[in-house]
DNA sequence: GCCGTTTTCGGCCCGACTGTTTTCAGTCG
């Protein structure tokens, strides 16, 4: 089992305990516990063989014995035993917004409900109404929520999160009433799927803003109404929260509530090292009951240079070194966007995609690209129309007639994702990979491979000669696959040795490899790429979802390959293809 | 279950909101 595994059964158990009513800290340790292991920087078989699992903070003996164990053998007879215990349809009712562990107790122990099915049924008999403490609200609010449950996912892409967040955050930004005002949560640290959008304002008269908020086109019903907070879901299932303060208190209340639970913890404990509470309502020395001394801040910087850090950017805020960081000047200059000078690993409609040479050429131009590079699939990839060697050829010429024609001021290198078949040999013949500017090779196929063989498959592509840059490395699909099973550290290692690039495949539904890889493999020296993988030209925009990859990967603008310039780039190219004349004549 | 310079027990964030109550319990973040 790989540390992710070990997460979830960590996550499940604290789930279950919640059921049985167990003490909350120690449900909070398991969860505490997931979270560390998922964010852990060192290699899990490493830790354990060198006994150094009980040395993370947050593992205590009872942790370890458990991770090793799973670690071990893949199996946990603690959780199986307590998996037995506690009938599985009452799990997913937590899964029920206003349900948790308690009010699913007492229907179970009242009414006999032991799943969501039954639990409908229940409600709609009217049953649930007539429980002490349940009452008619409480049972049309956990019907509502039913119905929300087979409607919606729960989580939702951040791409498609900060697409409705954007007209929120103009919204409240242009009331009369908000002093100041912006979104919060895993939206602004930018994780790559986000549960429901934050929003912190600040200002002296809430009521306006409330008013304002709710009453939004688009939100189909408010399941929360306050003074200073107000939840509403809108038709597309997602959930937006804005929370109000006082002016004084909104830069507290927006680093609170970006979290992450990690980093905050992190901070809390530093301000008590200094004799300081830190909380969402201000700094205030330990000893004071209130916070009406508290420090008074105007920037989210003033509150880290109180605690003598430096500016800890929100994409960082991940409770992984990011403070220690701060403390000795060590926080990496992250990449920026500006950065980028232009884009490989794209389709035209020579093979899946919806746009023509000529059409992406121009659209990269207008973006103010110095360059772009064509990466159609290879003809294993039959259902996307992936071209054999002969089409790949012609396809070179196209694209050396349209460089030659300088129609364009755009350069285009001519490339392909090639397929890595069963074995890890590629899909096209060595003299024809070798005749492109570069090579994307990635798995389309056989997917379900033990985690050993995809990772030998991946090295034996990783090794051939004419291998670029290795595509979307696990393959996932965010919120609908998981990826395929890989050693990350030995394929990063195996493209390090052979000077390949590993991709950040920018597609908002991809984003791999994953950010909490990248700080680590940088450091030991990987390139990336940060590849939009378009098939049309819109999908070039994708460029910013792998932007805050790399940046939530603690990269600087050294780590990424297109940030070179064109005649950088081609030198590159060169290297590896001595034998290619177009690559030298700039 | 974890943690510890007031350390092996007792605290671990705590306030807002809702729906049930009529002073509070449960949920949430």
């Amino acid at each position: 089992m790989d540390k992710s595994d070990i997460a979830d059964v960590l996550n499940e158990i604290a789930t279950l305990l919640e059921i049985k009513g167990e003490n909350p800290f120690k449900i909070r340790a398991y969860q505490n516990g997931a979270r560390k292991l998922e964010t852990l920087e060192e290699d899990l078989g490493d830790l354990v063989s060198d006994g150094k699992l009980k040395e993370v903070a947050g593992f205590g003996d009872a942790l370890v014995q458990k991770i090793t164990e799973l670690y071990e053998t893949g199996s946990l007879t603690f959780f199986e035993k307590l998996k037995d215990s506690v009938e599985p349809g009452l799990v997913s009712m937590l899964e029920i917004p206003g349900l948790g562990a308690k009010k699913i107790k007492n229907m179970h122990k009242e009414l006999g409900v032991a799943s969501i099915e039954e639990l409908k049924i229940a409600c709609e008999s009217g049953a649930v109404a007539e429980l002490k403490g349940f009452g008619k609200k409480t049972a049309e609010k956990i019907l509502l929520g039913i119905e929300n449950r087979e409607a919606y996912g729960r989580r939702h892409l951040w791409w498609d999160a900060f697409e409705v967040a954007k007209p929120i955050l103009d919204g409240l930004q242009s009331l009369p009433e908000v002093d100041s005002a912006s979104h919060a949560g895993s939206l602004r640290r930018k994780r790559e799927t986000v549960g429901d959008l934050d929003f912190i304002v600040g200002s002296k008269t809430p009521k306006p803003i409330m008013d304002w908020f709710v009453a939004q086109e688009g939100v189909k019903e408010v399941t929360a109404r306050g003074e200073t907070k107000s939840s509403v879901r809108f038709e597309s299932g997602l959930q937006a929260d804005l929370r109000v303060v006082p002016p004084e208190q909104f830069y507290f209340a927006l680093h609170h509530f970006t979290g992450s639970k990690d980093h905050n913890v992190a901070m809390r404990q530093r301000a008590l090292s200094r004799g300081m509470s830190l909380s969402e309502w201000g700094l205030k020395p330990v000893d004071e009951d209130d916070f009406s001394n508290s420090k008074v801040i105007s920037s989210e910087e003033d509150l880290f240079k109180y605690l003598d850090l430096e500016y800890v950017l929100p994409e960082l805020r991940e409770g992984a070194g990011e403070i220690e960081a701060a403390e000795s000047g060590k926080l990496p200059q992250l990449l920026d966007g500006k950065s980028i000078r232009g884009v490989f690993h794209n389709h035209t409609t020579a093979s899946d995609g919806r746009c023509s040479l000529e059409e992406m050429t121009k659209a990269a131009q207008e973006r103010g690209w110095e360059y772009w590079g064509t990466a159609d699939h290879s003809k294993a990839s039959f259902q996307a129309n992936g071209l054999d060697d002969e089409r790949v050829l012609e396809q070179i010429s196209l694209i050396d007639s349209l460089n030659k024609s300088r129609k364009f001021s755009t350069y285009v290198f001519s490339g392909v994702e090639c397929d890595i078949l069963t074995d890890g040999s590629l899909d096209l013949d060595e003299s024809t990979l070798m005749s492109l500017d570069y090579v994307v090779s990635s798995v389309h196929i056989s997917m379900t491979q033990t985690e050993e063989d995809m990772t030998k498959r991946l090295i034996r592509a990783i090794e051939h000669p004419a291998t670029t840059m290795l595509g979307h490395l696990t393959g996932r699909i965010l919120l609908r696959r998981e990826g395929y099973k890989v050693d990350v550290s030995k394929v990063v290692d195996a493209a390090i040795a052979n000077g390949v690039i590993i991709e950040i495949n920018a597609n908002p539904r991809r984003l791999d490899m994953d950010w909490r890889f990248w700080r680590r493999a940088a450091d030991k020296g990987l390139m990336t790429s940060i590849n939009p993988d378009a098939h049309r030209i819109e999908h070039f925009d994708f460029v910013e979802a792998g932007v805050n990859v790399a940046r939530k990967g603690w990269l600087n603008e050294s780590h990424v390959f297109n940030t070179l310039s064109v005649d950088e780039v081609r030198k590159a190219f060169a290297k590896r293809r001595p034998a290619l004349g177009r690559l030298k004549a700039v």
